[in-house]
DNA sequence: GCGACAG
DNA sequence: ATCTTGTCGC
């Protein structure tokens, strides 16, 4: 498997890493509503590292939005591009992940990240930043609270509550599923806060976590293995 | 100044 | 993220 080069100009350090996200951050479009739910293709990304093998694996599967079924499937591996900073997620994840969706045939509809979008320190986590490089919408589904605030929702299913960063509504803690931890749901770019909750809840039916990320969770970890074969 | 902190 | 088997429970 050919392992892709890291972008010529990628940001070296923290200092470089915030001027980037500062320049596309004026690049978000926030008043679009985004995808009907149930409509079109919707693509799930993830990666999984092996820092001692300096690998990375993403993975982009696309789902029939309105019954769930694979669609197709994209793999890619990388180096490691940047160290797990706390609010500069997306420099170590972002090569990869537009590799993986470059090998995608098919439309890939709204994008689904592992992770936030704007609830982020400066308001442009990777489901953002994703968003913004490809222009398509996105929304980011986290499995934790980060740094963000929240009431417990209700026990049901499609409970919410706001997630807050001093006071701003920044996303929702979302229950998927009855009585299990809430996931946290961001609107990456192109997607209001209420669509992008209302395909978290069609994409995870069954589980806490969207059959989206589940599907790129199980599909990264399995090109990971692959690699670490090969080279 | 110190600790916490998506994956 | 990752190190990691079986096991308790619906």
């Amino acid at each position: 498997m050919t392992i892709i080069e890291i972008p010529a100009g990628w940001p070296a350090d923290e200092t470089a890493a915030r001027a980037v996200q500062a320049e596309l951050c004026g690049r978000l479009v926030r008043d679009e509503e985004g995808p009907e739910v149930g409509e079109g293709q919707v693509t799930g990304l993830d990666v999984a590292y092996d820092d001692e093998h300096d690998l990375v694996a993403a993975a982009a599967v696309v789902l029939d939005a309105r019954t769930l079924e694979v669609v197709e499937e994209a793999t890619a591996v990388g180096r490691v591009s940047f160290p797990y900073v706390p609010g500069l997620l997306a420099f170590r994840e972002i090569p990869t992940v537009l590799a993986a969706l470059d090998g995608l045939t098919t439309d890939p509809g709204l994008l689904v990240c592992d992770g936030y979008g704007i609830a982020h320190p400066r308001r442009f986590g990777l489901a953002s930043h994703l968003g913004v490089l490809t222009g398509r919408p996105s929304i980011g589904v986290a499995k934790n609270p980060f740094t963000f605030t929240y009431e417990q929702p209700g026990p049901a299913r499609g409970d919410f509550a706001p997630l807050l960063a001093a006071g701003e509504e920044v996303g929702r803690a979302l229950r998927t599923r009855a009585g299990v931890k809430p996931v946290f749901v961001s609107v990456g770019h192109r997607v209001s806060l209420a669509n992008a909750c209302a395909h978290t809840l069609h994409l995870a039916p069954r589980y806490r976590i969207p059959e989206t990320t589940r599907h790129a969770d199980s599909l990264c970890r399995r090109a990971l293995k692959e690699a670490r074969g090969d080279a």
